[in-house]
DNA sequence: TTCGAATTTATTGTTATCAATTTATATATT
DNA sequence: AATATATAAATTGATAACAATAAATTCGAA
Protein backbone atom coordinates (compact mmCIF):
# COMPACT_ATOMS: atom_id res chain seq x y z
CA UNK A 1 0.00 0.00 0.00
CA UNK A 2 2.62 2.06 1.07
CA UNK A 3 4.99 2.30 -2.25
CA UNK A 4 3.92 2.48 -6.03
CA UNK A 5 5.03 -1.49 -5.84
CA UNK A 6 2.10 -2.67 -4.03
CA UNK A 7 0.32 -4.40 -6.85
CA UNK A 8 -3.37 -3.45 -6.80
CA UNK A 9 -3.79 -6.96 -8.15
CA UNK A 10 -4.42 -6.91 -12.01
CA UNK A 11 -0.73 -6.59 -12.14
CA UNK A 12 1.80 -8.83 -14.30
CA UNK A 13 5.48 -9.51 -14.60
CA UNK A 14 7.72 -6.56 -15.05
CA UNK A 15 8.01 -7.37 -18.31
CA UNK A 16 5.11 -7.49 -19.39
CA UNK A 17 4.58 -4.25 -17.89
CA UNK A 18 7.84 -2.66 -18.88
CA UNK A 19 6.31 -3.75 -22.70
CA UNK A 20 2.67 -1.85 -22.15
CA UNK A 21 4.83 1.38 -21.14
CA UNK A 22 6.50 1.06 -24.26
CA UNK A 23 3.77 0.59 -26.32
CA UNK A 24 1.27 2.99 -25.29
CA UNK A 25 3.38 5.79 -25.50
CA UNK A 26 4.45 4.55 -28.96
CA UNK A 27 0.72 4.32 -29.62
CA UNK A 28 -0.05 7.91 -28.31
CA UNK A 29 3.12 9.26 -30.67
CA UNK A 30 1.72 7.37 -33.74
CA UNK A 31 -1.79 8.95 -32.87
CA UNK A 32 -0.42 12.13 -32.50
CA UNK A 33 -1.46 12.40 -28.95
CA UNK A 34 1.80 13.14 -27.91
CA UNK A 35 3.95 15.52 -29.63
CA UNK A 36 7.58 16.41 -30.30
CA UNK A 37 9.27 17.65 -27.03
CA UNK A 38 6.83 16.75 -24.35
CA UNK A 39 9.20 15.23 -21.05
CA UNK A 40 8.20 12.48 -19.69
CA UNK A 41 9.37 12.20 -16.36
CA UNK A 42 10.08 8.99 -14.63
CA UNK A 43 8.14 9.49 -11.45
CA UNK A 44 4.71 10.70 -13.52
CA UNK A 45 5.24 7.72 -15.67
CA UNK A 46 5.46 4.86 -12.82
CA UNK A 47 2.62 6.77 -10.65
CA UNK A 48 0.93 6.37 -13.94
CA UNK A 49 1.66 2.39 -14.78
CA UNK A 50 1.13 1.68 -10.74
CA UNK A 51 5.20 0.99 -11.23
CA UNK A 52 8.64 1.11 -10.26
CA UNK A 53 11.24 3.19 -11.81
CA UNK A 54 13.13 1.10 -13.11
CA UNK A 55 10.46 -0.35 -15.32
CA UNK A 56 9.83 3.23 -16.69
CA UNK A 57 13.75 3.62 -17.16
CA UNK A 58 13.96 0.19 -18.95
CA UNK A 59 10.84 1.03 -21.59
CA UNK A 60 12.46 4.66 -22.13
CA UNK A 61 15.38 3.48 -22.77
CA UNK A 62 13.78 0.93 -25.54
CA UNK A 63 11.54 3.67 -26.97
CA UNK A 64 14.82 5.82 -27.25
CA UNK A 65 16.62 2.99 -29.52
CA UNK A 66 14.17 3.14 -31.36
CA UNK A 67 14.27 6.97 -31.53
CA UNK A 68 10.81 7.52 -30.19
CA UNK A 69 11.99 9.29 -27.32
CA UNK A 70 15.30 11.26 -26.59
CA UNK A 71 17.31 11.00 -23.39
CA UNK A 72 19.87 13.60 -22.30
CA UNK A 73 21.93 13.49 -18.93
CA UNK A 74 20.01 14.48 -16.07
CA UNK A 75 16.97 15.05 -17.87
CA UNK A 76 13.55 14.09 -18.70
CA UNK A 77 12.89 11.70 -21.52
CA UNK A 78 11.31 13.93 -24.47
CA UNK A 79 9.36 12.69 -26.97
CA UNK A 80 11.85 13.35 -30.15
CA UNK A 81 11.48 15.51 -32.68
CA UNK A 82 13.11 14.92 -35.94
CA UNK A 83 13.44 18.19 -38.16
CA UNK A 84 12.11 18.25 -41.84
CA UNK A 85 15.68 17.96 -42.80
CA UNK A 86 16.31 14.32 -41.12
CA UNK A 87 12.56 13.69 -42.18
CA UNK A 88 14.00 14.22 -45.34
CA UNK A 89 17.08 11.82 -44.95
CA UNK A 90 14.44 9.33 -43.32
CA UNK A 91 12.55 9.33 -46.23
CA UNK A 92 15.06 8.81 -48.77
CA UNK A 93 16.99 5.98 -47.25
CA UNK A 94 13.59 4.28 -46.77
CA UNK A 95 12.89 4.68 -50.56
CA UNK A 96 16.32 2.89 -50.88
CA UNK A 97 16.15 0.51 -48.65
CA UNK A 98 12.47 -0.48 -49.14
CA UNK A 99 12.93 -0.72 -53.09
CA UNK A 100 15.80 -3.09 -52.23
CA UNK A 101 13.95 -4.90 -50.04
CA UNK A 102 10.65 -5.39 -52.42
CA UNK A 103 12.85 -6.80 -55.14
CA UNK A 104 14.35 -9.16 -53.01
CA UNK A 105 11.21 -10.51 -51.38
CA UNK A 106 9.08 -10.68 -54.57
CA UNK A 107 8.16 -14.14 -55.99
CA UNK A 108 9.46 -15.31 -52.19
CA UNK A 109 6.31 -15.20 -50.33
CA UNK A 110 4.49 -18.22 -48.88
CA UNK A 111 0.90 -18.65 -48.69
CA UNK A 112 0.80 -17.99 -44.50
CA UNK A 113 2.55 -14.99 -44.97
CA UNK A 114 0.09 -13.68 -48.32
CA UNK A 115 -2.42 -14.22 -46.45
CA UNK A 116 -1.77 -12.34 -43.35
CA UNK A 117 -0.91 -9.42 -45.80
CA UNK A 118 -3.98 -9.44 -47.84
CA UNK A 119 -5.97 -9.45 -44.28
CA UNK A 120 -3.85 -6.50 -42.82
CA UNK A 121 -4.94 -4.83 -46.44
CA UNK A 122 -8.49 -5.82 -46.28
CA UNK A 123 -9.02 -4.58 -42.12
CA UNK A 124 -6.88 -1.27 -43.14
CA UNK A 125 -9.15 -0.47 -46.21
CA UNK A 126 -12.00 -1.58 -43.65
CA UNK A 127 -10.60 0.59 -41.13
CA UNK A 128 -10.61 3.82 -43.93
CA UNK A 129 -14.11 3.29 -44.84
CA UNK A 130 -15.36 3.58 -41.24
CA UNK A 131 -13.84 6.56 -40.50
CA UNK A 132 -11.41 4.79 -37.57
CA UNK A 133 -7.80 6.76 -37.78
CA UNK A 134 -6.15 5.60 -34.95
CA UNK A 135 -6.53 1.87 -36.50
CA UNK A 136 -5.99 3.10 -39.91
CA UNK A 137 -2.15 4.32 -38.84
CA UNK A 138 -1.43 1.06 -37.31
CA UNK A 139 -2.91 -1.42 -39.57
CA UNK A 140 -0.80 0.81 -42.39
CA UNK A 141 2.36 0.49 -40.08
CA UNK A 142 1.69 -3.07 -39.71
CA UNK A 143 1.35 -3.50 -43.44
CA UNK A 144 4.75 -2.58 -43.95
CA UNK A 145 6.06 -4.19 -41.27
CA UNK A 146 4.70 -7.35 -42.59
CA UNK A 147 5.94 -6.56 -46.16
CA UNK A 148 9.59 -6.05 -44.24
CA UNK A 149 8.91 -9.45 -42.04
CA UNK A 150 8.82 -11.67 -45.28
CA UNK A 151 12.39 -10.16 -46.56
CA UNK A 152 14.76 -12.79 -46.95
CA UNK A 153 17.48 -10.82 -45.40
CA UNK A 154 16.66 -10.54 -42.01
CA UNK A 155 18.82 -7.87 -41.29
CA UNK A 156 18.01 -5.66 -44.09
CA UNK A 157 14.17 -6.37 -42.74
CA UNK A 158 15.42 -5.25 -39.67
CA UNK A 159 16.64 -1.97 -40.99
CA UNK A 160 13.55 -1.46 -42.75
CA UNK A 161 11.60 -1.95 -39.59
CA UNK A 162 13.46 0.81 -37.95
CA UNK A 163 13.17 3.43 -40.95
CA UNK A 164 9.27 2.66 -41.46
CA UNK A 165 8.91 3.30 -37.53
CA UNK A 166 10.44 6.81 -37.56
CA UNK A 167 9.16 7.72 -40.95
CA UNK A 168 5.42 6.86 -39.41
CA UNK A 169 6.34 9.08 -36.22
CA UNK A 170 7.23 12.13 -38.20
CA UNK A 171 4.51 11.45 -40.60
CA UNK A 172 2.41 11.78 -36.82
CA UNK A 173 4.29 15.01 -36.32
CA UNK A 174 4.35 16.95 -39.23
CA UNK A 175 0.87 15.81 -41.26
CA UNK A 176 -1.86 18.62 -40.54
CA UNK A 177 -3.27 16.79 -37.24
CA UNK A 178 -6.47 14.50 -37.87
CA UNK A 179 -6.44 14.45 -41.36
CA UNK A 180 -7.82 11.57 -42.93
CA UNK A 181 -5.44 11.79 -45.84
CA UNK A 182 -2.38 10.55 -46.30
CA UNK A 183 -3.89 7.56 -47.36
CA UNK A 184 -4.78 5.95 -50.98
CA UNK A 185 -6.71 2.93 -50.81
CA UNK A 186 -5.15 1.94 -54.16
CA UNK A 187 -1.29 2.20 -52.84
CA UNK A 188 -0.87 -0.88 -50.71
CA UNK A 189 -2.83 -2.93 -52.80
CA UNK A 190 -0.88 -2.50 -55.76
CA UNK A 191 2.29 -3.07 -53.79
CA UNK A 192 1.18 -6.50 -52.74
CA UNK A 193 0.19 -7.05 -56.14
CA UNK A 194 3.18 -6.89 -57.79
CA UNK A 195 4.97 -9.08 -54.84
CA UNK A 196 2.50 -11.91 -55.49
CA UNK A 197 3.06 -11.59 -59.12
CA UNK A 198 6.88 -11.36 -58.63
CA UNK A 199 7.28 -8.72 -60.25
CA UNK A 200 10.18 -7.03 -58.06
CA UNK A 201 10.49 -3.91 -60.01
CA UNK A 202 7.43 -3.28 -60.42
CA UNK A 203 7.00 -3.22 -56.63
CA UNK A 204 9.43 -0.91 -55.75
CA UNK A 205 8.03 1.30 -58.03
CA UNK A 206 5.20 1.45 -56.38
CA UNK A 207 6.79 1.25 -53.23
CA UNK A 208 8.69 4.59 -54.09
CA UNK A 209 6.10 6.35 -55.49
CA UNK A 210 3.60 5.93 -52.04
CA UNK A 211 6.58 6.79 -49.92
CA UNK A 212 6.73 10.13 -52.18
CA UNK A 213 3.05 10.52 -51.77
CA UNK A 214 3.31 10.21 -48.28
CA UNK A 215 6.60 13.03 -48.33
CA UNK A 216 4.75 15.25 -50.10
CA UNK A 217 2.18 15.98 -48.13
CA UNK A 218 3.68 16.93 -44.92
CA UNK A 219 3.74 20.20 -43.71
CA UNK A 220 6.68 21.31 -41.87
CA UNK A 221 5.26 24.49 -40.32
CA UNK A 222 2.91 22.13 -37.84
CA UNK A 223 3.86 23.08 -34.40
CA UNK A 224 1.85 22.08 -31.57
CA UNK A 225 0.00 22.27 -27.89
CA UNK A 226 1.65 21.08 -24.58
CA UNK A 227 -0.76 18.34 -23.00
CA UNK A 228 -1.21 16.30 -19.97
CA UNK A 229 -0.38 12.94 -20.03
CA UNK A 230 -2.32 11.04 -17.43
CA UNK A 231 -5.21 12.09 -19.40
CA UNK A 232 -3.54 10.12 -22.74
CA UNK A 233 -1.85 7.43 -21.51
CA UNK A 234 -4.40 6.08 -19.36
CA UNK A 235 -6.78 6.71 -21.97
CA UNK B 1 37.92 0.83 1.03
CA UNK B 2 34.89 -1.44 1.62
CA UNK B 3 32.72 -0.80 -1.88
CA UNK B 4 33.73 -1.57 -5.11
CA UNK B 5 32.92 2.06 -5.61
CA UNK B 6 35.35 3.89 -3.52
CA UNK B 7 37.67 4.86 -6.31
CA UNK B 8 41.56 4.92 -5.30
CA UNK B 9 42.30 7.95 -7.03
CA UNK B 10 42.19 8.33 -11.00
CA UNK B 11 38.63 7.83 -11.26
CA UNK B 12 36.97 9.79 -13.41
CA UNK B 13 32.90 10.60 -14.60
CA UNK B 14 30.93 7.45 -14.57
CA UNK B 15 29.72 8.39 -18.19
CA UNK B 16 33.52 7.93 -18.50
CA UNK B 17 34.04 4.74 -17.04
CA UNK B 18 31.28 3.56 -18.80
CA UNK B 19 32.33 4.35 -22.25
CA UNK B 20 35.94 2.98 -21.04
CA UNK B 21 34.41 -0.60 -20.14
CA UNK B 22 31.76 -0.27 -23.80
CA UNK B 23 35.62 0.26 -25.25
CA UNK B 24 37.44 -2.07 -24.03
CA UNK B 25 35.13 -4.59 -24.36
CA UNK B 26 34.51 -3.64 -28.14
CA UNK B 27 38.53 -3.70 -28.84
CA UNK B 28 38.68 -7.08 -27.24
CA UNK B 29 36.21 -8.37 -29.61
CA UNK B 30 37.13 -6.99 -32.39
CA UNK B 31 40.95 -8.31 -31.73
CA UNK B 32 39.65 -11.40 -31.22
CA UNK B 33 40.60 -11.69 -27.80
CA UNK B 34 37.11 -12.16 -26.82
CA UNK B 35 35.46 -14.98 -29.00
CA UNK B 36 31.39 -15.90 -29.62
CA UNK B 37 29.49 -16.93 -26.54
CA UNK B 38 31.92 -15.85 -23.70
CA UNK B 39 29.53 -15.06 -20.49
CA UNK B 40 30.32 -11.02 -18.80
CA UNK B 41 28.73 -11.39 -15.55
CA UNK B 42 28.04 -8.00 -14.05
CA UNK B 43 30.02 -8.59 -10.71
CA UNK B 44 32.83 -9.36 -12.39
CA UNK B 45 33.19 -6.42 -14.87
CA UNK B 46 32.11 -4.18 -12.15
CA UNK B 47 35.25 -5.33 -9.67
CA UNK B 48 37.86 -5.59 -12.64
CA UNK B 49 36.70 -1.77 -13.71
CA UNK B 50 36.17 -0.67 -9.85
CA UNK B 51 32.75 0.42 -10.63
CA UNK B 52 29.18 0.15 -9.69
CA UNK B 53 27.31 -2.52 -11.47
CA UNK B 54 25.01 0.32 -12.58
CA UNK B 55 27.59 1.77 -14.76
CA UNK B 56 28.31 -1.89 -15.69
CA UNK B 57 24.67 -2.38 -16.88
CA UNK B 58 24.79 0.74 -19.12
CA UNK B 59 27.49 -0.27 -20.72
CA UNK B 60 26.70 -3.63 -21.69
CA UNK B 61 23.28 -1.76 -22.73
CA UNK B 62 25.53 0.04 -25.37
CA UNK B 63 27.20 -3.05 -25.93
CA UNK B 64 23.68 -5.06 -26.70
CA UNK B 65 22.30 -1.97 -28.73
CA UNK B 66 25.59 -2.36 -31.44
CA UNK B 67 25.05 -6.21 -30.89
CA UNK B 68 28.33 -6.89 -29.57
CA UNK B 69 26.90 -8.43 -27.02
CA UNK B 70 23.41 -10.73 -26.44
CA UNK B 71 21.33 -10.09 -23.05
CA UNK B 72 18.26 -13.04 -22.54
CA UNK B 73 16.31 -11.91 -19.04
CA UNK B 74 18.11 -13.72 -15.73
CA UNK B 75 21.32 -14.95 -17.88
CA UNK B 76 24.58 -12.94 -17.98
CA UNK B 77 25.67 -10.99 -21.19
CA UNK B 78 27.86 -13.21 -23.70
CA UNK B 79 30.15 -11.96 -26.56
CA UNK B 80 27.36 -12.29 -29.35
CA UNK B 81 28.10 -15.06 -31.96
CA UNK B 82 26.71 -13.79 -35.18
CA UNK B 83 26.13 -17.28 -37.62
CA UNK B 84 26.79 -17.42 -41.11
CA UNK B 85 23.72 -16.83 -42.47
CA UNK B 86 23.41 -14.10 -40.32
CA UNK B 87 26.77 -13.09 -41.48
CA UNK B 88 25.93 -13.39 -45.46
CA UNK B 89 22.80 -11.12 -45.06
CA UNK B 90 25.40 -8.77 -42.95
CA UNK B 91 27.80 -8.47 -45.68
CA UNK B 92 24.90 -7.93 -48.60
CA UNK B 93 23.17 -5.58 -46.92
CA UNK B 94 26.44 -3.96 -46.14
CA UNK B 95 27.10 -4.23 -50.00
CA UNK B 96 23.96 -2.47 -50.82
CA UNK B 97 24.13 0.06 -48.53
CA UNK B 98 27.88 1.40 -48.64
CA UNK B 99 27.23 1.34 -52.49
CA UNK B 100 24.46 3.87 -51.97
CA UNK B 101 26.87 5.90 -49.58
CA UNK B 102 29.78 5.71 -52.24
CA UNK B 103 26.96 7.03 -54.84
CA UNK B 104 25.45 10.34 -52.31
CA UNK B 105 29.17 10.97 -51.20
CA UNK B 106 31.26 11.20 -54.44
CA UNK B 107 32.31 14.57 -55.03
CA UNK B 108 31.09 15.80 -51.60
CA UNK B 109 33.95 15.56 -49.92
CA UNK B 110 35.47 19.02 -48.04
CA UNK B 111 38.95 19.06 -47.83
CA UNK B 112 39.40 18.90 -44.26
CA UNK B 113 37.51 15.40 -44.53
CA UNK B 114 39.96 14.60 -47.29
CA UNK B 115 42.76 15.10 -45.59
CA UNK B 116 41.59 13.61 -42.41
CA UNK B 117 40.42 10.26 -44.97
CA UNK B 118 44.17 10.37 -46.51
CA UNK B 119 45.43 10.47 -43.04
CA UNK B 120 43.97 6.95 -41.97
CA UNK B 121 44.61 5.07 -45.00
CA UNK B 122 48.78 6.49 -44.37
CA UNK B 123 48.84 5.00 -41.23
CA UNK B 124 46.50 1.82 -41.83
CA UNK B 125 49.49 1.28 -44.71
CA UNK B 126 51.76 1.91 -41.87
CA UNK B 127 50.68 -0.07 -39.15
CA UNK B 128 50.42 -2.92 -41.73
CA UNK B 129 54.05 -2.47 -42.84
CA UNK B 130 54.99 -2.87 -38.71
CA UNK B 131 52.88 -5.49 -38.39
CA UNK B 132 51.08 -4.12 -35.79
CA UNK B 133 48.01 -5.79 -36.78
CA UNK B 134 45.92 -4.94 -33.86
CA UNK B 135 46.07 -1.17 -35.26
CA UNK B 136 45.58 -1.92 -38.58
CA UNK B 137 42.01 -4.09 -37.59
CA UNK B 138 40.49 -0.51 -35.67
CA UNK B 139 42.17 2.00 -38.70
CA UNK B 140 40.26 -0.30 -41.32
CA UNK B 141 37.68 0.21 -39.44
CA UNK B 142 37.92 3.62 -38.90
CA UNK B 143 38.68 4.23 -42.57
CA UNK B 144 34.87 3.32 -43.26
CA UNK B 145 33.48 4.92 -40.50
CA UNK B 146 34.81 8.27 -41.90
CA UNK B 147 33.52 7.38 -45.31
CA UNK B 148 30.44 6.53 -43.63
CA UNK B 149 30.18 10.07 -41.36
CA UNK B 150 30.81 12.18 -45.03
CA UNK B 151 27.55 11.11 -46.27
CA UNK B 152 25.36 13.57 -46.93
CA UNK B 153 22.80 11.77 -45.87
CA UNK B 154 23.29 11.20 -41.94
CA UNK B 155 20.36 8.47 -41.76
CA UNK B 156 21.85 6.06 -44.05
CA UNK B 157 25.53 7.26 -42.97
CA UNK B 158 24.09 6.14 -39.30
CA UNK B 159 22.73 2.51 -40.41
CA UNK B 160 25.99 2.21 -42.17
CA UNK B 161 28.47 2.65 -39.21
CA UNK B 162 26.21 0.10 -37.36
CA UNK B 163 26.47 -2.60 -40.43
CA UNK B 164 30.32 -1.78 -40.83
CA UNK B 165 31.33 -2.43 -37.05
CA UNK B 166 28.90 -5.63 -37.11
CA UNK B 167 30.70 -6.93 -40.06
CA UNK B 168 33.88 -6.62 -38.29
CA UNK B 169 32.63 -8.22 -35.25
CA UNK B 170 31.94 -11.11 -37.94
CA UNK B 171 35.06 -10.65 -39.48
CA UNK B 172 36.85 -11.20 -36.25
CA UNK B 173 35.10 -14.13 -35.29
CA UNK B 174 35.42 -16.48 -38.40
CA UNK B 175 38.82 -15.24 -39.83
CA UNK B 176 41.73 -17.69 -38.84
CA UNK B 177 43.45 -16.29 -35.83
CA UNK B 178 45.72 -13.98 -36.34
CA UNK B 179 45.83 -14.26 -39.85
CA UNK B 180 47.98 -11.04 -41.56
CA UNK B 181 45.83 -11.17 -44.42
CA UNK B 182 42.15 -9.66 -44.66
CA UNK B 183 44.16 -7.14 -46.43
CA UNK B 184 44.73 -5.39 -49.79
CA UNK B 185 47.09 -2.55 -49.58
CA UNK B 186 45.37 -1.07 -52.79
CA UNK B 187 41.32 -1.56 -51.49
CA UNK B 188 41.13 1.37 -49.21
CA UNK B 189 43.40 4.00 -51.83
CA UNK B 190 41.40 3.28 -54.59
CA UNK B 191 37.89 3.92 -52.85
CA UNK B 192 38.89 6.79 -51.89
CA UNK B 193 40.81 7.87 -54.90
CA UNK B 194 37.27 7.01 -56.75
CA UNK B 195 35.27 9.36 -54.63
CA UNK B 196 38.11 12.10 -54.49
CA UNK B 197 37.57 12.21 -58.47
CA UNK B 198 33.71 12.63 -57.47
CA UNK B 199 33.15 8.78 -59.88
CA UNK B 200 30.41 7.57 -57.20
CA UNK B 201 29.72 4.45 -59.32
CA UNK B 202 33.43 3.57 -59.41
CA UNK B 203 33.95 3.89 -55.95
CA UNK B 204 30.60 1.80 -55.43
CA UNK B 205 32.17 -0.87 -57.16
CA UNK B 206 35.54 -1.00 -55.02
CA UNK B 207 33.52 -1.16 -51.74
CA UNK B 208 31.93 -3.92 -53.27
CA UNK B 209 34.86 -5.69 -54.39
CA UNK B 210 36.86 -4.70 -51.06
CA UNK B 211 33.77 -6.77 -49.15
CA UNK B 212 33.39 -9.57 -51.64
CA UNK B 213 37.36 -10.02 -51.21
CA UNK B 214 36.79 -9.91 -47.06
CA UNK B 215 33.78 -12.28 -47.14
CA UNK B 216 35.53 -14.85 -49.59
CA UNK B 217 38.49 -15.48 -46.44
CA UNK B 218 36.07 -16.18 -43.61
CA UNK B 219 36.29 -19.76 -42.25
CA UNK B 220 32.84 -20.58 -40.71
CA UNK B 221 34.68 -23.71 -39.36
CA UNK B 222 36.65 -22.13 -36.85
CA UNK B 223 35.33 -22.14 -33.66
CA UNK B 224 37.43 -21.19 -30.25
CA UNK B 225 38.17 -21.74 -25.98
CA UNK B 226 37.00 -19.90 -23.46
CA UNK B 227 39.52 -16.74 -21.65
CA UNK B 228 39.85 -15.13 -18.07
CA UNK B 229 38.00 -12.32 -18.61
CA UNK B 230 40.35 -9.93 -15.86
CA UNK B 231 43.53 -10.48 -17.95
CA UNK B 232 42.23 -9.65 -21.10
CA UNK B 233 40.44 -6.71 -20.26
CA UNK B 234 42.87 -4.69 -18.13
CA UNK B 235 45.53 -5.59 -20.29
C1' DT C 1 6.79 45.73 -15.75
C1' DT C 2 11.06 43.08 -16.91
C1' DC C 3 15.14 41.08 -16.21
C1' DG C 4 18.20 38.50 -13.28
C1' DA C 5 19.74 36.26 -9.17
C1' DA C 6 18.55 33.35 -5.21
C1' DT C 7 15.68 29.83 -3.49
C1' DT C 8 12.70 26.07 -3.68
C1' DT C 9 10.86 22.20 -6.05
C1' DA C 10 11.08 18.49 -9.37
C1' DT C 11 13.72 15.03 -11.39
C1' DT C 12 17.39 12.03 -12.49
C1' DG C 13 21.72 9.54 -10.84
C1' DT C 14 23.95 6.55 -7.43
C1' DT C 15 24.33 3.16 -4.15
C1' DA C 16 23.12 -0.68 -0.92
C1' DT C 17 20.23 -4.44 0.34
C1' DC C 18 17.28 -8.11 -0.38
C1' DA C 19 14.61 -11.37 -3.46
C1' DA C 20 14.33 -14.47 -7.44
C1' DT C 21 16.47 -17.04 -10.86
C1' DT C 22 19.93 -19.50 -13.08
C1' DT C 23 24.17 -22.17 -13.10
C1' DA C 24 27.32 -25.21 -11.01
C1' DT C 25 28.33 -28.84 -7.76
C1' DA C 26 27.64 -32.76 -5.18
C1' DT C 27 24.97 -36.89 -4.16
C1' DA C 28 22.38 -40.77 -4.95
C1' DT C 29 20.41 -44.37 -8.05
C1' DT C 30 20.23 -47.57 -11.87
C1' DA D 1 29.93 -45.05 -15.45
C1' DA D 2 25.84 -42.38 -16.65
C1' DT D 3 21.87 -40.07 -15.41
C1' DA D 4 18.76 -37.89 -12.57
C1' DT D 5 18.00 -35.31 -8.36
C1' DA D 6 18.93 -32.34 -4.64
C1' DT D 7 21.86 -28.84 -2.78
C1' DA D 8 24.81 -24.84 -2.87
C1' DA D 9 26.86 -20.97 -5.26
C1' DA D 10 26.76 -17.40 -8.53
C1' DT D 11 24.21 -14.03 -10.80
C1' DT D 12 20.62 -10.98 -12.20
C1' DG D 13 16.28 -8.43 -10.79
C1' DA D 14 13.64 -5.37 -7.63
C1' DT D 15 13.29 -1.96 -4.25
C1' DA D 16 14.26 1.94 -1.38
C1' DA D 17 16.88 5.65 0.45
C1' DC D 18 19.95 9.22 -0.55
C1' DA D 19 22.85 12.50 -3.48
C1' DA D 20 23.37 15.49 -7.41
C1' DT D 21 21.53 18.01 -10.95
C1' DA D 22 18.13 20.65 -13.57
C1' DA D 23 13.75 23.22 -13.77
C1' DA D 24 10.56 26.31 -11.83
C1' DT D 25 9.47 29.92 -8.73
C1' DT D 26 9.99 33.77 -5.92
C1' DC D 27 11.73 38.06 -4.95
C1' DG D 28 14.24 42.16 -5.61
C1' DA D 29 16.38 45.80 -8.55
C1' DA D 30 16.47 48.58 -12.67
Amino acid sequence: MTTATARTGESGRTEDLEAQIYSSIRHAVLTQQLTSDTRLPELTLSKIYDVNRTVVRRALGRLASDHIVVLRRNQSAVIASPGPDETMQLFAARRHIEAEAMRQTAGNIDNKTREAIEKVVAEEHHAHAEGVHDDRIHLSLRFHERLADACPNRVLGQILQDLILRTSIAVALYKVPGMAACYRATDHRSIAEALFDGDGERAARAACEHLNYLEDRLNYATRIRRVDLATILTG
